[in-house]
DNA sequence: TTTAAATTGTTCTTTTTTGATTGTATAGAA
DNA sequence: TTCTATACAATCAAAAAAGAACAATTTAAA
């Protein structure tokens, strides 16, 4: 049956307390014990607390099944900066692309309370993560799922995305080759990519530091089609002058602890 | 059967106010509580409110997502048991339209070891499922994402669907009426609908028995479009009657407590 | 005007919720 | 380990709410 207004106040409440004992609950909202227990069955049955004896606690499910693959992943921290950086930058009622790879989902994550977007994505992680927010429009690339990353690729996607035009394409790479060209190792992802820059009026990459020199076989595009890069930590000299030669705003985003870019947290 | 002038005031008072008791709404329109009743189940039928035993509350985000989440663990056993029955009659290879339902998802976890499939679906919780079968060809429908429950829809959705002509359509429905008719409550998801059963050579329906004589707004398909109606308990004589007028073939899925039986077994 | 259909109110039955009582399971101490 | 206090689950009866059936009324159509 459905939820009522008293049990969806305890949801609350416990969510608010993060964990709450029976009895404090069945006090607070002036009903038994008994019926306070039926209440958090209730809410244990559809999946949204977790109880244990004596009391209940709160299980964020949304931010659970985004966090799980992400902190498992390298470059963690960084991601999360970049993903922060990027998402301060996205004006409300924005229109976006956004492609795969790990940071573009953080910044999926990050963009959860942003007002009127309009997102199409050929990642069905980012189109799960959006979905959770109602003031934005999802739109996801039909084609051929890749099983490794829920990524959408083939004819049918790149027919797909060639129907919109948007403000911002944000993309993410496997590598930035030290002769300044944008790769990848999968074609069919290099297409989808390729697309959503002719299709984009300002081309964003997200790349953290460790994606620079590293080499992939699938040459995407020259790093000039990139209007701004958002990474972690500054870029060294010589890659710094070829993104000014390119025409490449460079955005480093800091982490919370340190005040500038020097302090290198990739001790992994 | 349209919807009327008093009905839309309430519609808006509860929307206003967020979570009303079925008896201040009698009493502020000056109606009986019978009269409001038939006036909220109205609003309901049509997927604009949410009932709750004392009132009727405004349908937020969040408590789309709990009736979601309900929604899947309702009927749980019953929808297994009809998984496994389905799974079992598709053939290693075949090429299936799989759509919105919990139903039709737990068809897709018992896939997850059948070999050679092709599956194209409008279902993004489908496309996560089936993409940890190596052995399966996963297509998503590119089109607009409901937040509610991850279906694809609008018309880019009809539009990719209709490239494709496939063996199985397996959908899911929100209700199967008295008369007889399919029916559901999302005008764009029965265009899905319609559009897998015009491009499918066999249609396959999955609904266990609470979906019988359950009423929803929108007229999607007569009962005859389907070939096999795959269900957890034998339907009523009546009921049987009109199945078998309308040549669909019923295959009925038993618990491992109950006889198994099927009123045509040969469809296996 | 007459007839049919739809809407509303009244009465009654069924379902749901709740708290009390009882028995069972669990955590922690001796 | 066993014992004890506490938490949990199952059952039952009372109260509240929802639903069904039917009569009265209004509205629409012939």
């Amino acid at each position: 049956m459905a939820i009522n207004p008293r049990q969806l106040a305890i949801l609350q409440a416990v969510r608010a307390q993060g964990s709450v004992k029976t009895e404090a609950l069945a006090e607070q909202f002036g009903i038994t014990l008994q019926t306070t227990r039926r209440d958090i069955q209730r809410l244990t049955e559809a999946a949204m607390l977790e109880r244990f004896h004596g009391g209940v606690r709160a299980m964020d499910s949304s931010s659970r099944n985004i966090a799980y693959a992400e902190r498992q992943r390298t470059q963690a921290q960084a991601k999360q900066d970049i993903a922060r950086r990027v998402a301060a930058a996205i004006p409300p009622g924005a229109s976006l692309f956004m492609n795969i790879g790990t940071t573009v989902e953080a910044v999926a994550a990050e963009l959860l309370h942003h007002q009127g977007l309009r997102v199409v994505t050929n990642n069905l992680h980012v189109a799960r993560i959006l979905a959770a927010n109602p003031q934005c429009e999802v739109v996801v690339a039909g084609g051929t799922v890749r099983h490794e990353d829920l990524g959408v690729v083939g004819e049918a996607a790149l027919a797909f995305i060639r129907q919109f035009r948007v403000d911002i394409g944000l993309i993410g790479i496997s590598g930035v080759d030290a002769d300044g060209t944008l790769r990848d190792y999968d074609m069919r992802e290099v297409m989808v990519a390729r697309a959503i820059v002719a299709q984009s009026s300002q081309v964003w990459l997200v790349a953290d530091h460790s994606k620079f020199g590293r080499t992939a076989m699938i040459e995407m595009a020259p790093l000039k089609v990139v209007h701004t890069l958002f990474t972690d930590l500054p870029p060294e000299p010589g890659f710094e002058q070829r993104l000014r030669e390119q025409g490449v705003t460079c955005v480093v985003a800091q982490g919370v602890n340190g005040p500038t870019g020097a302090l290198h947290p990739d001790a992994v």
